[in-house]
DNA sequence: CACGGATCCTGATGGC
DNA sequence: TGCCATCAGGATCCGT
């Protein structure tokens, strides 16, 4: 569900709320893709300082160790002040509870490819384990020309399958993969190799750009995409080319085609996006 | 070490 | 309506 943009968003809608609050209780629904790595009810009493974002990763800073939360394809998170949803029980779905005093903050993931970690610090082997090999972030000031040309200079992948895999640069999912290559009119199957220093000037922008304006946009291009505050699903940025197969370019009105690339689906405009 | 493919799991959708 | 195949926002592991 969630790229770097979705994540941001739940957590800027709930990371000042839950500040400063102490757990009162966990609770662990069916298996996660990994491991929660320590015994529940050892959280139990712990401090949550705040809340970080590394890559499409949340990091929740407690007063002794932290929590890594990872959406998966189909996660999100749920967060109540009151007692309204602290009340609820859980539904088929909630895999994950963690009852503090501010809130129940609460993990929906039908598909169970998302995670909650613990690890006694970010240095540790089971964070780095996660976050070790992870790119530079698009959106802090470290997302340098030099280096993102430097890098895919050394890669014979195509460029959307690059960008996918998430170690030269963070929080690029997709969907937002085929909408920066539009926008930087790059043809996705391009290695990335064979990429100019001007085309990956241009690329750098695009990545910038289209992350950027989701968040600000607060949400993205997901059709069931919600924050924590349950505020939903409005399709504020339509997509250029992504699951656009068959329609006109709002460009230049050729037809979008579609293409799969590591199993996933690619989507691009023949006519803007040169090899 | 980088690449391409298989894999985890459930729900939605479309064709017949 | 039922059944089956296909597809879906991610990321890791494995063989080459």
């Amino acid at each position: 569900m969630p790229e770097l943009p979705e994540v941001e968003v739940t957590r800027l809608s709930f990371a000042d709320r839950i500040a400063n609050a102490h757990i009162s209780d966990v609770r662990v629904g069916k298996p996660l893709r990994w491991p929660l790595g320590v015994m529940p009810t050892s959280l139990i009493g712990r401090k949550v300082l705040g809340v970080r974002r590394r890559g499409k990763y949340l990091l929740m800073d407690l007063n002794q160790g932290l929590l890594l939360w990872h959406l998966g394809m189909s996660g999100s998170l749920s967060f109540s002040s009151d007692g309204a949803i602290a009340n609820m029980s859980p539904k088929p779905h909630d895999h994950f509870d963690l009852q503090t005093t501010h809130g129940l903050l609460r993990l929906n993931d039908p598909r169970r490819f998302g995670a909650v970690v613990y690890a006694d610090s970010e240095a540790s082997a089971s964070a780095q384990k996660l976050l070790g090999h992870l790119g530079v972030e698009p959106l802090a000031g470290q997302f340098d020309l030099d280096t993102f040309h430097k890098n895919l200079k050394q890669r014979s992948a195509a460029i959307k399958q690059v960008l996918l895999a998430g170690d030269i640069v963070v929080g690029v999912g997709n969907i937002y993969a085929s909408e920066a290559l539009f926008l930087a009119r790059i043809r996705p199957t391009v290695r990335a190799n064979r990429i100019s220093r001007l085309r990956a000037e241009k690329l750098r922008l695009a990545v910038i750009d289209v992350l950027a304006h989701a968040v600000a946009k607060g949400g993205s291009t997901l059709r069931d995409f919600s924050n924590a505050e349950g505020q939903s699903g409005y399709f504020q940025l339509e997509a250029n080319v992504y699951d656009r197969a068959g329609l006109p370019c709002r460009q230049c009105g050729h037809l979008i085609k579609r293409l799969v690339q590591g199993q996933r689906a690619t989507y691009f405009c023949p006519v803007c996006q040169k090899p």
